[in-house]
RNA sequence: CGGGGUGUGGCGCAGCCCGGUUAGCGCACCUGCUUUGGGAGCAGGGGGUCGAAGGUUCGAAUCCUUUCACCCCGACCA
């Protein structure tokens, strides 16, 4: 591992990528916008997936696994569905290679399916093809089904964990009876995204509705959570969709009430990614490297032992193993690094992978019974006495989880502005970035202009709106709504 | 798909213009000894045939032709 990342001053991408490779989260698959998880990557999204899978089994939803293969025509079903993911397809043609008569390989041309099939960029007509199946009676409502899997869309330009070309997520498909139930699962739920983000990754989100033009290609009306990042950038980091009837119309899915009588389903599909892992990154990362929330960390404390010779690592052993042993039984994710290497080495290593507490322990430490305690948030270290340990560090990494939200939050008020005139508004995007948060007449017109000439667009509608009085940033009309407009990633 | 760029051990690069010993350097890796409280030192060692194909030449990483791949910038996107 070289010795360090490239500062976020000096080229914020390069520092992104920098740390998502030093800190060993990624690397490149062979095909282009394809990427490999590695191990400490993969156990972020392990936890990330353990606590939203909790929080849905909570709440009823179980878990089953569909097909990633979808015949070709069930995408045009839905017309707006289509025309939001054919561009994006991969197309699976023929079933088999032979030999060229040479040394390489061709497609078998007499190989050709009849029907094609496309690999799944989200799995809506599947799911619903199969739904159709299941539903008779208002009796099989609500059905609340999530899968975790991963989807292809073959993008043009990919960036690991942000946007590559396959990546992990869990989908969650719900068929209800009534329009209200369907409205309610989907702010069921995007409440759960908003608590995943702020409670464990520390992101604070906006949570609102998209525009017409940025809402899921089949949906009626999506709600999302909407995160900023170090670069004054906007993250969309989950979303929840009311797709209302479409599927069910697309699909011939109905059921019969009470009154036996004949109606079509209502339904919703929600979704987040392995892009979390990159907004947490993005949200907390600095010139050393990662800086993880405790509660997502896959190791908590790094244990980086200081010793000389054998002797004095049986010494060390000795005494650190009661510590650590009930560190353990809490529930505290430890880690002891008892490589060869130099002690500065490893401090450095595990900043860069962003470790919320190291531990040092050395002779002068076993003298006095105490270890020293460094944090990963604040850079802070001190000496704390031997019996207090196990006391300790569930605080500090309470403290931890805190100060990263607080500096977040802190981070994101000092990078929102309001503005009233256009003029101003494009002096923020140019100048400063972050959320501009504004009226806007409802138009997609205006969205459409402020974005080709701006390139900002309106990353969310928030709830907590205000109206009254509020113009329109663009066309000086009443406002129809209080819009946050950002550069997105 | 349009514009720009790059392909040389695992990674980062030099060499190419002006062909000529055995293709070189840093990092990483391996072995040994000494080290270890903020990225250790010394010694020894392994690994590339220069993106690919063809051509020019006594001789090609270097010149010519073709081709492939990847990266960056734009249009599309969670």
């Amino acid at each position: 591992m070289s010795k360090s990342v490239t500062p976020q001053s000096e080229n914020y991408n390069t520092w992104y990528t920098d740390v998502v490779t030093k800190a060993d989260l990624a690397d490149y698959g062979p095909v282009k916008g394809t990427m490999v998880v590695k191990p400490y990557g993969f156990a972020m999204w392990d936890l990330i997936k353990e606590t939203f899978d909790k929080m849905i089994k909570d709440t009823g939803h179980v878990n089953a696994y569909f097909p990633l293969f979808i015949p070709k025509s069930f995408l045009a079903k839905e017309a707006e569905h289509v025309e939001g993911f054919a561009k994006e397809c991969a197309v699976v043609t023929h079933t088999r290679l032979k030999s060229d008569g040479k040394n390489g390989l061709v497609v078998d041309p007499d190989s050709k399916l009849e029907e094609e099939v496309i690999v799944r960029p989200t799995s809506e007509t599947l799911i619903w093809s199969m739904y159709k199946k299941w539903i008779q009676s208002y009796r099989d409502l609500p059905l609340l089904i999530n899968q975790w899997a991963n989807v292809v869309r073959w993008e043009m330009r990919t960036r690991l964990f942000l946007r590559t070309t396959e990546f992990l997520w869990q989908e969650g498909h719900t068929a209800h009876a009534k329009a209200e139930e369907a409205e309610e699962e989907t702010l069921l739920i995007l409440e759960l995204y908003r608590k995943l983000a702020e409670d464990y990754l520390a992101m604070p989100v906006l949570t609102g509705f998209k525009s017409e033009s940025e809402k899921f290609a089949g949906a009626d009306k999506t709600y999302c959570i909407e995160a900023l990042m170090g670069d004054r950038r906007a993250l969309q980091a989950g979303t929840s969709h009311n797709l209302g009837q479409n599927f069910a119309k697309a699909f011939d899915v109905t059921f019969q009430t009470k009154e036996n009588k004949e109606e079509l389903v209502y339904a919703t599909s929600w979704g987040i990614s392995t892009r979390l892992v990159g907004g947490v990154i993005m949200t907390h990362g600095d010139d050393k490297g990662l800086r993880l929330p405790p509660r997502i960390a896959p190791y908590q404390v790094v244990v980086v032992p200081i010793f000389k010779n054998g002797e004095s690592q049986e010494i060390l052993i000795k005494y650190l193993e009661p510590i650590l042993l009930k560190l353990k039984n809490k529930g505290v994710r430890v880690h002891e690094d008892w490589r060869k290497g130099s002690p500065g080495f490893k401090f450095n290593e595990w900043e860069m992978k962003g470790v919320p507490i190291r531990l040092e322990v050395g002779p002068k430490d076993i003298e006095k019974l105490q270890v020293v305690i460094a944090r990963r948030d604040t850079g802070e270290k001190q000496f704390v006495k031997k019996e207090d340990i196990v006391n300790r560090i569930p605080e500090l990494l309470d403290s931890i989880q805190k100060t990263l939200f607080e500096q977040a939050k802190e981070f994101r008020k000092n990078n929102t502005h309001s503005v009233s005139t256009y003029t101003q508004f494009k002096d923020v995007i140019k100048n400063k970035g972050g959320f501009i948060r504004c009226g806007w007449d409802g138009t997609s017109e205006t969205e459409r202009t402020i974005k080709n000439e701006t390139k900002a667009t309106i990353r969310v509608i928030p709830f907590d709106e205000k109206i009254e009085g509020l113009d329109c940033i663009f066309s000086g009309k009443p406002a129809k709504h209080e819009a946050i407009f950002a550069k997105a990633y």
